[in-house]
DNA sequence: TAAAAATACTCCATAGGTATTTTAT
DNA sequence: ATAAAATACCTATGGAGTATTTTTA
């Protein structure tokens, strides 16, 4: 650690930026809610320390001098920085307030978001939600870059960094049209049986799509060579191409709405997929993030209880 | 802009991370080079304005509150942020010292960058050189996120964030065993020479791979199943299969020592790569890169004139 | 000449100092 | 018993104010 005396104060560099921003030290000391002289003596004081210039008086605009515009930008940075650190003093102080941003898997979002939103905007009213959607990796990414709180993901917690809480468990259906021998055999089927079937799946990068991978890691499986990228577009390409696929449970009563193809669930122990509320490690709202993980697992214990389409 | 006052100074902040990182005030205090009860008071008021306990002082060592690492963690950022600031103007006031981290690709950094080093430390004698060796997309993210000042890269600067100096053009060569027919034939080889050839290349990422690619745009040819991952394995592949391969001119004098393979120039227009020397738009030290781009471009001229081996 | 930034000066809030007391092992 | 943090109190730096002058389009 460094012993040296920093040559700015925030609010120095808050002004710097006021004015940058405004292009004028009047109104920029107006932003800032102090006197003109004010600011234009602590902006002096700046452009003192660093021994350059900052800003251009010589017009009635005042602009940034090109060369201090990257200084400027990194101003701004640091005051963004600083800014999140009240926000994290904010969560500290109360865990069960401010903005919330959450993302979940887009095999998950469409069909678990519209029953949890509305349960978790009562339970917890202090809280501004704000649902993203996208992969795994994608979701992992924003949560480690602070640019998400939480993420709803499905598979195993194998996440170094990260925290989780389980939300439950979430089996896999076989689909197909309701005339295929699978689903007209009198034993409910296994990972066996498909092995000589033609299998749709999901494109990659979908972790559902690996996770029926591993339920059927045999050889003998076709695969077909359609991906979808969306599980609407599987059940349609399945449904067309007399062929089967497996759909999550939760997917299902949603998607298969519309689709003349049946489901059958596979023989005990069942294919599923653990569904998980992941924060960061250090998040400062632990505790509010537990509660709303425990409140989504009785919202999904009660989607289950329902019967299959 | 927001006009709140903030509720903490950098001092405080470096307090904070100091008495976090010594686990203690008394020796925090000696650090920071400030008398144990300012440092204790500077820390009360953090603790007052944040509204909570940062610190637990029930034990001989003082630790961070569980719930507050997370708060500290991105206070040390946030002074990261200012020394990256204090950098910025100190690099502003003269570009022509400090440190510069530059990164180049794998098919220039080993022939460039031993011809490069020594004459820049001497032309810039109060610039601290480091220097990184990584793929084109790699050292761009690493350019954008401030972790590199400059690359030297291949191709074509079609790039929107960054500005680029051209360093020169580096010729690629033909290569194959001595008494191959495109070595032997009377005229010098076209791109239409390699169609019916078994065509070695680089593995993917490397942007020589895809430059040898747009050079020889035809179907007819058959590319080899062996993917490279340098110049120099590149090459024995090329000769213990008989094959031929396309060398960038700048390593052949290297990386053909001991080689069997000849190389022999294309015809006029020859292929060639453009090599830049790129950095961020908004770099403060601009001038002193393209100086450096400069001197780069005479090395490459001098290096150019020595005859192929 | 009129709007905007710089200068002159006064004030007081507070970071930092020394001396001392309290606390925890 | 002793090292370490908190408290008490004093000092002085510098950020912010008002009034005014200088600048430039």
């Amino acid at each position: 650690m460094n012993l040296h005396h920093h040559p700015f104060t925030l609010r120095q560099l808050q002004y710097v930026v006021a004015v940058a921003e405004r292009a004028s030290f009047r109104r920029a000391a107006e932003d800032c809610g102090v006197s003109q002289p004010s600011l234009s003596a602590q902006i002096a004081q700046v452009e003192a320390a660093l021994g350059l210039q900052i800003f251009d008086r010589t017009h009635r605009r005042v602009t940034v001098i090109p060369g201090a515009i990257e200084w400027v930008e990194q101003a701004k940075r640091l005051l963004q920085s600083a800014e999140t650190l009240g926000d994290i003093a904010a969560q500290l102080r109360n865990p069960f307030a401010g903005t919330l941003r959450i993302g979940a898997i887009p095999t998950i979002a469409p069909y678990f978001l519209p029953e949890v939103a509305s349960p978790l905007r009562t339970a917890f009213p202090a809280i501004r939600f704000v649902w993203f959607e996208d992969k795994t990796a994608t979701l992992l990414g924003q949560l480690e870059r602070r640019e998400l709180d939480a993420a709803i993901l499905a598979g195993d917690p194998s996440l170094p960094a990260f925290d989780a809480a389980p939300i439950g468990h979430d089996p896999f259906l076989l689909a197909a049209l309701p005339d295929h021998p699978l689903l007209t055999a009198a034993e409910e089927p296994t990972a066996a049986n498909l092995a000589d079937q033609e299998l749709f799946l999901l494109s990659d990068g979908h972790c559902f799509r690996d996770q029926v991978f591993a339920f059927c890691n045999r050889s003998g499986r076709s695969e077909s060579p359609w991906h979808a990228t969306s599980l609407a577009t599987l059940i349609q390409m399945t449904a067309s191409s007399h062929g089967v696929t497996l759909i999550p449970a939760l997917a299902a009563a949603v998607e298969n709405r519309r689709s003349t193809l049946a489901l059958r669930p596979f023989q005990q122990p069942q294919p599923s997929r653990p569904i998980l509320l992941v924060w960061r490690r250090d998040a400062a709202n632990a505790v509010a993030l537990r509660a709303m993980a425990h409140l989504m697992s009785g919202i999904l214990d009660t989607l289950q209880a329902a019967p299959l389409p």
